[in-house]
RNA sequence: GGAGAGAUGCCUGAGUGGCCGAAAGGAACAGUUUGCUAAACUGUCGUACUGGCAACGGUACCGAGGGUUCGAAUCCCUCUCUCUCCGCCA
């Protein structure tokens, strides 16, 4: 959510910035300032007017404690009229607001100057590449063939306990999972981050608190018997542990990893591009968040692409990373890097982590903000990213060290899985 | 699931209708003293909105939302959460 403070001085820039985004309704802008400003003028007569009645009524407390009843009694007669206007006015007050609120969620965060426009993944820019896509013989074979062929994933099982999307991996394949989550942990370690094991269902506010609710309720799998939503991402839980946190500013930056199963609806999802590991309603990832102060938040956004990239070239996989064009970044991101591995069966780009900064969009909702040297309170700035989302790397894993002899596994895996082929 | 108790500031904790935005202690921060550390002393020490160049004001907030009252942390109602005991279970 931005904050309206901002709107009010900066509206040409936030209108411009807006346009990048492809944003449809700029005259939400302007009806967010006439809000802001009717707020602010009937809050004004409502603290008048409760200024005159707590005047009043301290008076009478006065005289009760002198003992002169009598005084007190016509004073009362006084506050009647004070009573009806401040509740009509509170009364509108909170429509206003309600209002300026409704509106506020409509704008989308404000992409950051080095965001190009564009409409969708086609405008995206290719900043890096890197990796030697494998040359494979005609009969490779894409990676739902080999899970089946080498027995290590079973979507018919899986279809059998659950539905589609929801695969059980077995023998080996379980074991290249576990190796994959243990690897990414280790080496997030190495990079400071704390590891934390959070609960993977979060309740009501925690859904408002990073913007998953309203806007995106059907996507999250609702317990309704006690009003809990499993998570789409660690994302939900480790940034809503910060909710009306004020951390203090040497503190900053907090850096928190997590490992969860995530679990996504994915309701309107079909065809060919959802086959197989592509894409599935409960995965394993690994999250990395960071809170950290203004100034450093886009250096910090560089370190966690690079840290992102880092584990892609250790597990010797075929890359590349795209600045996501203002129309197809989220709705609440300032700047996005897609990372996207090549997937040499399927001869197709899957999308393996997305790292973002939120600037203060998500801090001005969970109201998460750091004391600075002065003794003021500033909105933090929150940043996450995928380090990474398995199914995809194991997809592209399997197609392409794929070889006659079976799957091979990458060298930083084998103290990991204890095995070397996958045959 | 049944019965009971509770929710106050960074923490502990007092406060049962007006003098309470809130005692006291602790923590933290700043200063004085000190050869250093410690101790002692002094001071500061919630958040948000709002008016003002500022000094300094106004309003709201004692789990959340309603209500009673001239006036609510305090009384009433609803909800949420926590704790204790019992039951069940890992």
């Amino acid at each position: 959510m931005l904050q309206v403070s901002y709107i009010r001085e900066n509206r040409e820039q936030v209108l411009e910035r807006l346009a990048v985004k492809n944003f449809k309704q700029p005259e939400v802008v302007d009806q967010i300032i006439a809000l802001d400003d009717k707020r602010r003028e009937f809050q004004s007569k409502l603290e008048s007017i409760a200024a005159e009645a707590n005047a009043i009524a301290k008076q009478i407390g006065e005289l009760m404690r002198q003992g002169k009843k009598e005084e007190a009694e016509p004073l009362k007669a006084n506050t009647t009229s004070f009573k009806e206007q401040s509740k009509t006015l509170t009364e509108e007050v909170a429509a206003i607001e309600a209002e300026l609120y409704n509106q506020l969620v409509i704008l989308p965060n404000l992409p950051h100057s080095s965001v190009v426009k564009g409409i969708s993944a086609d405008d995206n820019e290719i900043v890096y590449e890197y990796g030697v896509k494998p040359n494979l013989p005609e009969i490779a074979l894409p990676h739902w063939e080999l899970a089946t062929k080498y027995d290590i994933i079973d979507f018919e099982l899986g279809n059998k306990i659950a539905g589609a999307g929801f695969p059980v991996y077995k023998g080996k394949g379980a074991k290249l999972q576990r190796a994959l989550i243990n690897f990414f942990l280790d080496q997030a370690d190495l990079q400071g981050y704390r590891e934390m094991q959070p609960p993977i269902v979060v309740n009501e506010a925690s859904g408002f608190g990073t913007g998953q609710l309203p806007d995106k309720e059907g996507q999250m799998y609702h317990v309704g018997i006690d009003n809990l939503y499993l998570i789409p991402t660690a994302e939900v839980p480790i940034t809503n542990l910060y909710r009306d946190v004020i951390v203090k500013e040497e503190e900053l930056p907090i850096k928190n990893c997590a490992y969860t199963p995530c679990f996504r609806r994915e309701a309107g999802s079909y065809g060919a591009h959802v086959r197989g590991l592509n894409r599935l309603h409960q995965f394993d990832k690994v999250e990395i968040v960071q809170v950290v102060h203004p100034d450093t938040s886009y250096q910090v956004l560089e370190d966690m692409s690079s840290y992102v990239q880092s584990l892609l070239k250790a597990l010797e996989l075929p890359y590349r990373v795209l600045g996501l064009c203002g129309g197809d970044m989220g709705f609440t991101s300032a700047k996005t890097y897609d990372m996207e591995v090549w997937c040499a069966a399927q001869a197709r780009w899957l999308e393996v982590s997305s790292v973002s900064n939120f600037e203060t969009y998500q801090s001005n909702r969970l109201k998460l903000r750091y004391k600075g040297k002065e003794g003021k309170t500033h909105l933090a700035h929150t940043l996450n990213g995928s380090a990474l989302a398995l199914p995809r790397i194991l997809a592209s894993l399997l197609e392409n060290n794929q070889t006659e002899n079976g799957i091979k596994i990458p060298s930083v895996l084998v103290p990991y899985t204890k095995f070397e082929w996958i045959s």
